[in-house]
DNA sequence: GAGCACTGC
């Protein structure tokens, strides 16, 4: 399945086979899910053998009037400001955000497409070749001059000749140096110059793991798996014993382990345990140019700690643009340069602004298609029905051109799509034809596909946007960032030079992007971060070192929300319910849940829900050609409206009553994947609850029961009916709604808690469940008094309509 | 009667 045939350049071998260059320098994501899946899961090895039910059949005809995507008129919604977001006046930090949406593009009249094969030459967009994206000094014939003799050496004395060919050994000796005088090193490396690999051995070899462990951290999980797979190999020991790996799930080190990769994520929950960080010589971050939350967190917490451990090394690893940025924020620390290897990239801007970025996106692909050499197209669209829309329209364009052009095959590629469908992507082209690839921001960092030589980039992507004053979260479709821009644009020169066609004018990229995206802790809730940093005894985390800080109402709405839930005491303190909480990987509020659960002796039921919640929105399937029957469904579950949370529980309790049966999924149209997440997450809660001294009860029979322990977690999230079937929720107050795909969206009961705020067309609750109000008062007595609820409970509450049967 | 960018613990 791996083993191409048609390789000319047999350079490089691994396990036995022989890979590309690039396949070499990089493990095929490919090869990643297929270990991954064969871990995991009680599949049989090949995906085919078991049967795809009608469930996932997409047979339904182009529909030819909603070609148009929706996403189109969402951005123009949202250009339009406050009439998407009633808040967009209140904020500078929303101001930013609503701002970067309105970038304006010129209008464009679209006459009447036409599916005629004529079509593909009549429509075209006119783009300038703007610029050349340098190839890193690569060396284009660059072929080791003693292959031969080298294919008689072992598999092992190969991998270190190879490790010598690597831009980065050049610098061997003046890197090591430079680790040797500074603590803190910046280390800017392109992809491809082995700087994953290499430098953690080089400091091995260099004796830095006699003083401690060696730590690198990724931002996903695949990486550092792969990584360290690699590095075993070219160490020649076996993986989990010298150099291994720990993430979520799954700790693949042992006591011999001396170059541990992991997650950025698994670091920050190994302070919890070892705040000093005492058994680790040095601690590598990774592709910090990322920003993710938990890197964030990490550098302040390095930073902090560097400080009273001279011993421990620090080297941050970015890509170049903002190398001085990191630099400064570790007081002025030197940066230590490495070319990559990259072929150019021919940057393309469109003449005129583009109105309709998806048209443009597929008139760009097919008039590549008929007028460029062969190579695959990768498409960046904003997300699941704006691809699913393309993919239509696309098909429909094409069709009946027979033999006049090329067959194009168009393979969707997105984070929800089911896994037996996203190995389409990985398949090899054909002779003869060519592979568009329409992608989410899925394939800017997470994945890599081989042969992709053209990259087309409308310059949006969907952008989490949280507010702290409402606790609202939205997906808002925003203009990308230049440092985005570059990355997408980098994909189509992986393996040979490449081609990128951006569907904006080089006026919008220049004057109109921002630099660098938003780091996330500056968009998210940081309920989850804050208690981190309490219970590692950071007290002031106003005045915590953040390289950007996130605005202060986010921080202090998190304090705020951990005192009502008495994870902190008076003075900001960690209590012991918070210390018992912090041991959770969750949200506050999941955890606070689970630590009520020992008083209410149900905790078995409690961690299932809290499992399902975490996993978020995507447990049901539903085919834009299958909805009824995926509603119907659904439905199933919400029989007696027992609410949503109790639904989730009976979901995962029927899973597994099947034994946890693929089959059953997809007959009930759940994502697979979502469930053995949720089962994945829910054993790891299983074991904590021993940690935190909670025994396991369950108490299925006894819904009141089960609710009672949601509400000791979520009763800051309460909200009563109104006369108009609207909501208000009752501490902050605000207007919002039952969310459409809840079981409760009919019944509307007078009270409900919810696990979430969303804003979308309207503002949402999503996963309610009905609560009687003196539960508020009995089990938050310091939050809610009885003038809140007391008008429910002085008047009878009538039964019937308008208030859900008791489960 | 609506919608699911992407990670991670």
């Amino acid at each position: 399945m791996y083993l191409r045939d048609d390789l000319e350049d047999e350079q490089y071998l691994f396990d036995g086979v022989k890979l590309t260059e690039a396949e070499y320098r990089e493990l095929s994501y490919k090869k990643q899910i297929y270990e991954i899946v064969r871990k995991r899961s009680d599949e049989p090895e090949d995906a085919n053998e078991y049967r795809m039910p009608d469930a996932y059949d997409d047979e339904n005809g182009v529909n030819q009037e909603k070609r148009f995507s929706v996403a189109v008129q969402r951005y123009r919604d949202q250009s339009a400001g406050d009439k998407m977001n009633p808040f967009a006046e209140q904020e500078a930090w929303e101001d930013h955000q609503i701002g970067k949406a309105t970038l304006k593009y010129g209008s464009k009249n679209k006459k009447q497409m036409s599916d005629d094969y004529q079509f593909v030459f009549e429509d075209q967009i006119e783009f300038i070749k703007a610029s050349v994206m340098d190839g890193d000094k690569f060396d284009d014939d660059g072929e080791p001059s003693e292959l031969l003799e080298s294919r008689a050496k072992s598999a092992l004395e190969k991998l270190q000749e190879d490790r010598k060919t690597l831009p980065i050994y050049t610098y061997r000796e003046s890197l090591l140096d430079a680790i040797e005088k500074h603590q803190v090193l910046v280390i800017v490396g392109e992809t491809g110059s082995g700087k994953t690999t290499q430098i953690p051995q080089y400091l091995h070899e260099a004796g830095y793991t006699k003083r401690g462990k060696i730590g690198c951290t990724q931002p996903r999980r695949v990486a550092a798996m792969s990584v360290a797979a690699r590095v075993s190999q070219e160490m020649g020991v076996k993986l989990g014993h010298e150099v291994g790996y720990s993430i979520r799930f799954e700790d693949c080190t042992s006591e011999k382990t001396v170059l541990k990769y992991m997650t950025d994520g698994m670091l920050l929950r190994e302070f919890l345990g070892e705040p000093d960080l005492a058994s680790y010589s040095v601690v590598m971050v990774d592709e910090a140019h990322e920003r993710t939350l938990s890197t964030d967190i990490l550098f302040g917490l390095v930073k902090d700690i560097a400080r009273f451990r001279p011993d421990l090394k620090l080297l941050i690893s970015s890509a170049t643009l903002d190398a001085e940025k990191f630099s400064d924020y570790f007081d002025s620390a030197p940066i230590f340069k490495i070319p990559g290897r990259r072929y150019p990239v021919e940057i393309h801007y469109t003449k005129a602004p583009e109105a309709d970025y998806l048209d443009a996106a597929i008139v760009t692909s097919l008039q590549i298609h008929v007028t460029q050499p062969p190579g695959d197209i990768l498409v960046f669209l904003t997300g699941q029905e704006e691809i699913e829309t393309a993919e239509e329209i696309m098909k429909h364009r094409t069709r009946g051109l027979g033999t006049k052009i090329a067959e194009l095959i168009i393979c969707p590629i997105y984070a929800n799509l089911p896994t037996e469908l996203q190995s389409k992507i990985f398949e090899p082209t054909p002779e003869g034809a060519r592979k568009v690839v329409l992608a989410t921001n899925i394939a800017e960092t997470s994945l890599t596909i081989d042969g992709i030589k053209y990259v087309i980039d409308p310059g949006f992507c969907k952008m989490k946007s949280y507010n702290p004053r409402t606790g609202m979260e939205s997906l808002l479709i925003t203009p990308i960032s230049k440092a985005s821009a570059m990355q997408r644009a980098g994909r189509s020169g992986r393996t040979g030079p490449g081609k990128c066609y951006r569907l904006y004018t080089a006026y919008n990229y220049y004057n109109d992007l921002d630099d660098n995206t938003v780091p996330e802790v500056q968009r998210t809730n940081l309920a989850n971060v804050v208690l981190s940093l309490k219970s590692l005894g950071i007290h002031d985390l106003l005045h915590f070192d953040f390289m950007d800080p996130p605005p202060s109402e986010a921080l202090l709405k998190a304090l705020e929300l951990l005192f009502a839930l008495s994870a902190l005491n008076k003075v900001g303190e960690l209590t012991k319910v918070g210390r018992r909480m912090a041991e959770f990987p969750l949200d506050p509020m999941l955890s606070k849940m689970i630590v009520a659960s020992d008083k209410y002796k149900c905790s078995d039921e409690i961690i299932s829900i809290a499992a399902m919640l975490s996993i978020g929105n995507s447990i049901f399937y539903r085919p834009k050609d299958k909805q009824v029957h995926a509603d119907n469904a659904r439905l199933n579950f919400h029989m007696g409206n027992v609410g949503d949370h109790i639904a989730l529980l009976k979901v995962y309790n029927s899973w597994k009553e099947t034994n946890y049966s693929t089959q059953w999924c997809y007959e009930n149209y759940i994502q697979v994947r979502s469930m053995k997440r949720a089962r994945d997450i829910r054993d790891q809660l299983e074991g904590l609850l021993e940690r935190v001294e909670i025994e396991l009860f369950s108490n299925m029979s006894d819904n009141e029961t089960i609710k009672k322990a949601i509400t000791s977690g979520f009763f800051p999230h309460s909200a009563k009916l109104q006369k108009n079937g609207s909501y208000r929720t009752v501490k902050h107050p605000q207007t919002v709604h039952i969310h459409p795909s809840s079981g409760l969206s009919q019944v509307l009961p007078r009270w409900v808690i919810y696990h979430e705020l969303v804003l979308t067309t309207k503002e949402y609750m999503r996963q309610v469940t009905e609560l009687k109000p003196e539960w508020l008062v009995e089990i938050a007595p310091h939050y809610y008094q009885l003038k809140d609820v007391e008008d429910a409970l002085s008047k009878k509450m009538p039964r019937g309509e308008g208030r859900a049967q008791e489960g």
